[in-house]
DNA sequence: CGGCTGCTTGAGCTCTATCAACCCCCGTGG
DNA sequence: CCACGGGGGTTGATAGAGCTCAAGCAGCCG
């Protein structure tokens, strides 16, 4: 978990105190992989705070589409955003592996300030980060600068979970490119010497290089 | 102001009496089209209130190209994100047209909770807002659908300032296309009878069908 | 009137999606 | 232990969307 990957850090970390109480107050869920926590249109419910594992927000178009939007894992909590803004929510919350959360019933932002409000502080910064992190991403949607974004999003997505298999498809629907893109350009990388690919596992051999490669594209 | 524009409604009004507050507290600044506010880089200096005025959000790539990420109009605050995260700020605010704005100064988030505790409500619902917004910006890029999107910035920009006259740089900034797109694009939609130009104005003769164009893309 | 900025239109090119065939890895069951 | 099946990955050929470059036009202001 790289403190310095600028993107990864979308999370302010909570103290012990408050999350010992948000896990007295909530219901555990455990998760089986591919299980959804709730799906695009369904009213916000309260929060939901991830003990262990990895969560995907994703988004689906008609055509079967989908983009990663967010990612928690582990201490992160996720469904803040449509509760505060009291929206039906904008896209689906899945589990990517097996996973355990806990959910905190909440009907609105009335109640989350009154239920917990030490917490407010910490979802100011989250919410803070995130906008950040989705704007920056837009802004890399300009132009084609697909290997750029492929780079970008391999790292990210390291980022949150090292240990978690990602897939081409799942590195695509994160920087918004189809798989075979996302072969190919890793087989660039690969002769570059930037990565290296041992079997499924995509190994980068040099961080820095990486980045500063993404950087000379445009 | 159509209050249904599904991707405009990222503000939550004020009561009048906390604004009453802000500009009491405020110092007032009289900008010109063109005038920056802040720069990406800078470090965050307070919140910021539009009194009367359009500013833009913007981000420049190294090759000049920009990114228009988010307008505030009149009663739009602006700069709490990155006072929030604490964090230098990721893009530029510029001045669309002369303005008057009003500077709150604010050293970090506790600074404004004690400033100013009344706001966090709005600014918690403000930012969950402008986060969807982005989000679904993301989701639109995926696939080339270049079309759909400078409809919905079209309907966006015309919504956050009626009497602005929007530029086709500005609407591919906004779209992340260029100029020249367009410009196709809307002899495109001017043939299908969905808008009309006089001038270099754009007139948007049926919304209902034009977002319904939109949809039927991809 | 000139000049500037913004808009339009065309031709060509590049990038990435699409379609398709094939391979590799791994788990399962006979 | 091997056969087989399926999901994920690779690779090639092709097409199309949108960018780039370029030239010219239109609206607007001094």
């Amino acid at each position: 978990m790289d403190i310095n990957c600028k993107i990864c850090s979308t999370i302010a970390s909570l103290p012990s105190s408050t999350t010992k109480k948000i896990f007295n107050i909530s219901k555990k869920l455990d998760l089986k992989k591919g299980d959804f926590v709730y799906q695009e249109g369904d009213l916000p419910k309260g929060i939901y705070f991830v003990k262990n594992g990895l969560i995907a927000l994703v988004n689906y178009s008609k055509s079967g589409e989908e983009t990663l939007l967010r990612l928690f894992g582990n201490q992160f909590f996720f469904g803040h955003r449509s509760l505060i803004a009291n929206e039906p929510h904008h896209a689906n919350t899945i589990a990517l592996r097996d996973s355990t959360i806990y959910h905190l019933p909440l009907a609105n932002l009335d109640d989350l300030i009154k239920t917990l409000p030490e917490i407010i502080p910490n979802i100011l910064v989250t919410l803070s980060k995130e906008l950040r992190m989705s704007e920056q991403r837009l802004h890399d949607y300009h132009g084609q600068r697909a290997t750029a974004r492929i780079i970008e999003s391999l790292l990210f997505l390291k980022c949150r979970d090292n240990q978690y298999k990602w897939t081409r498809r799942e590195i695509g629907d994160f920087s918004g490119t189809k798989m075979e893109t996302v072969t190919r350009v890793l087989s660039k990388l690969e002769q570059e010497d930037l990565i290296e690919k041992r079997g499924r596992e995509i190994i980068v051999k040099n961080e820095e290089k990486l980045l500063e490669f993404a950087s000379t594209i445009e």
